[in-house]
DNA sequence: ATCTTTATGTGAAATCGTTCACAATGAAAA
DNA sequence: TTTTCATTGTGAACGATTTCACATAAAGAT
């Protein structure tokens, strides 16, 4: 069934409340056709993907439906195009220019990590305060003085900041970043940043996976699912 | 979100449907508590705990609230001890013994990032496939041969393990993992694993929150709380 | 000792997310 | 062509989570 309203509105009026978790399960549908796409399937019905996934069907429509009609009835899904459905939807089916902010540990796994690449996010400038490393060479990048960020950023095209800096300067790097433009933040500092309001900022607290295992274990606790 | 089964409760009668969310809170008011605990501050309100985490006071008591009672009314939450209790609940007031499969970029990273070792997450083994790497020392560890594991695992005392290797083979050295025994799992690798009901698994996917930003930024989606 | 203020703990209400259930639809078979 | 079958798309029901609102309790002031 079509929908009266256009999700693309074209008022702009009625906006329409994606969950989180409905766009974090676009990213896992993403991944599983992706795959499918390279194994040379054609489709792919709601039952099999959720399987995948280890959700229900009912969910994979549910999702799928607030973006649009992309499937067939008795048929499923077309996965080569429904992949580049939800990549437009996520908005990676272009390049995200990314500059990487500490080349310590997490910085320089970040730079090498070949799965950002593929999913159209390249870094393309690395910052440090270390004088040791500026104009050091990694993976072909080399890493420009974090006090001359602004002029850099504009010059090179950088949407997106990812802060591999550690917590206690993870502020000040950020208070610079804000005012040289940059709207969308990955932060791996295990600290609140505060950030003006048309700022996007996620956090990537990787020991609160770790706590969460923890607890499922001292509690012996069955997980029914498992997310991502 | 889905939530797991929770048995803590003194006469192990009732038994409370604790929410992941809940228990991803935890890990902040730690944090947060940690903090304050570490500048002195003695007593802290939902109120202002919440402020910091930018979520409601409402929101923190009732979380706390599924544990026990641990404020006083009319002065808020002691901090050093609802820090300790937090640490209880999530497990973390030990040591957790922790193995690393892959010494790669993530790998690497990891065995160099403090906050483990700092929430008592102790990296103790090393393992690779690679000729190269095996046999070779990293911070004071020396990579072990992962055709090799059961023995040392055990014999090092390993409950969790990190899962750092490619996505080609993360499924057999998962399944070696499990063979081996441990039943709590980190997993990097961009694929998902099987594993049995009685493992924990947890999925660690970088690639997730920067797909969130794109989809952000291209939809203008104004998120009202920054989650962690 | 009493009053005032502050802030917890928690049922109840409101909101949000998931699953159900089925009409609608197209493909494939007869 | 008509029937059968599989599977989508989606309101409605359900369930889970968050927020509200207030009785309760302790601290500090007078």
């Amino acid at each position: 069934m079509e929908s009266i309203e256009s999700d693309t509105d074209l008022a702009g009026k009625i906006e329409k409340r994606i969950s989180e978790s409905t766009i974090r399960r676009l990213s896992l549908y993403l991944r599983a056709l992706s795959l499918l796409d390279k194994k040379g399937v054609k489709t792919i019905s709601s039952k099999e993907l959720a399987s995948r996934e280890k959700l229900t069907p009912a969910q994979v429509r549910k999702d799928l439906s607030f973006f649009g009609s992309f499937g067939t009835r008795g048929l499923g899904y077309p996965v080569s195009e429904l992949r580049s459905e939800i990549a437009g939807i996520l908005g990676i089916n272009r390049i995200w220019k990314v500059a990487l902010f500490g080349v310590g540990n997490i910085g320089s796994a970040m730079v090498s990590y070949k799965e950002f690449a593929r999913q159209g996010f390249q870094i393309v400038k690395l910052f440090d305060n270390d004088q040791r490393k500026i104009g050091s060479n990694h993976k072909g990048i080399i890493v420009s003085d974090v006090s001359n960020l602004e002029p850099e950023i504009k010059e090179a095209g950088i949407e997106i900041a990812i802060i591999g800096v550690p917590a206690t300067v993870a502020q000040y790097i950020v208070d610079d970043i804000v005012a040289a433009g940059i709207k969308a933040i990955l932060n791996f500092a295990p600290i609140n940043l505060k950030v003006p309001s048309d700022v996007y900022l996620r956090n990537e607290n990787m020991s609160m996976e770790l706590e969460y295992l923890s607890f499922a274990m001292v509690n012996n606790h069955s997980e029914k699912k498992t997310k991502p």
